[in-house]
DNA sequence: GACACTTTGTACCTATCGGTACATGATGTA
DNA sequence: TACATCATGTACCGATAGGTACAAAGTGTC
């Protein structure tokens, strides 16, 4: 029997296959074990190759934190508990994912070369938010300062918690920002 | 004419390599180009092959920051100083390698498995040579939470100047480190 | 149930992958 | 200067890379 899928579950299959073997790593038949797909679907949803797969991949991602994590950010309720909404967000987010970043990893890699652009635009957007909701808060000009901090310690956790491997350290960085966040208010 | 090379030379050459590339990217003809070493002499001098390149250039990187880094952080001067001179080494050491630490970018790939070993016994002595200064500087029981934030706090901030493709991040985040860890002595 | 359209498996292509073999050239030591 | 040792370039290998072509099978619509 032959099972059909539709295009938004591919991009999910493949993000994972990605996350695992990343980018360069991540061949096509590797790509093909770890979904189920084969290379006629593969193709089918991704005429243009690979580089089609990740920047579909990048693409729902970057719409994932658009949507659960910047937007929010920005609008709804109290500074505080908006931030604190992100912590929660990203790292739920992260501890169903094998603690990768797909746009930190490919911003290590030779890959950022080919999607410098959505990197760029991923990371910026998150600061700027950040920036927003604090300094509604109040936290003045230690804002600035303090959101490039708290998205690159958060890349940094992610790093650290992989290469221990040890997932605690993940959750003990963010309690700790999360803590230094609610001070800057008030 | 036949120019003569030694393997500590081809070691360093091989890791620039890598740092552009990543493991997964740097083939055997792009680490051939990128050094201008043949495949006769990457072979004669790394007989594992790209395995045995990696395993070379991860212990020569791990010696060096052993020898520049964690031995001084124990050893040298009064805790301020050494945690200071810390700073300048790390700085200086990714300013003038394209900021890649070829450990933070193993950590968040498939490489972690096969080099799991090194990649955990790096940051493990780095956090806890820098756990000592702290402690030794009179941080306290703070001193356990700081050194890793500031071990992930580099890590993170490498990811995020080089995501945005802008080094003034790295320089600033390890300016606020560098602060934070005096207003942590005294 | 006919028909257009999408999804899927398979066979096949060329280029490049990592790696081996080995003759030739350079080097240091006696 | 003879000789053992180490470094180097080149030719070659099978396996796999990413990608294409296309016929068969599913699916939705009327």
């Amino acid at each position: 029997m032959r099972t059909v899928t539709e295009r938004s579950d591919a991009v999910l299959a493949v993000a994972t296959a990605f996350r695992r073997f990343g980018y360069e790593g991540a061949s096509i038949s590797a790509i093909t074990e770890q979904t189920g797909l084969g290379k006629g679907s593969l193709y089918n949803f991704f005429p243009g190759g690979k580089e089609d797969m990740a920047t579909a991949v990048l693409d729902e991602v970057g719409a994932w934190f658009q949507a659960e994590v910047y937007e929010p950010l920005l609008h709804e309720g109290t500074a505080s508990a908006r931030i604190t909404a992100m912590f929660d967000a990203v790292e739920a987010y992260f501890t169903s994912r094998q603690l990768v970043c797909l746009f930190g990893a490919f911003a290590l890699g030779q890959e950022r070369t080919r999607f410098g652009e959505p990197i760029q635009q991923y990371f910026a957007a998150w600061i700027d938010a950040l920036r927003t909701a604090l300094h509604d808060g109040g936290a003045g000009r230690e804002a600035d300062d303090a959101a490039t901090d708290m998205v690159s310690g958060i890349q940094g956790a992610l790093v650290l918690a992989r290469a221990l491997d040890d997932i605690s350290l993940f959750h003990g960085a963010l309690d700790r920002m999360r803590a230094r966040a609610l001070t800057l208010l008030d």
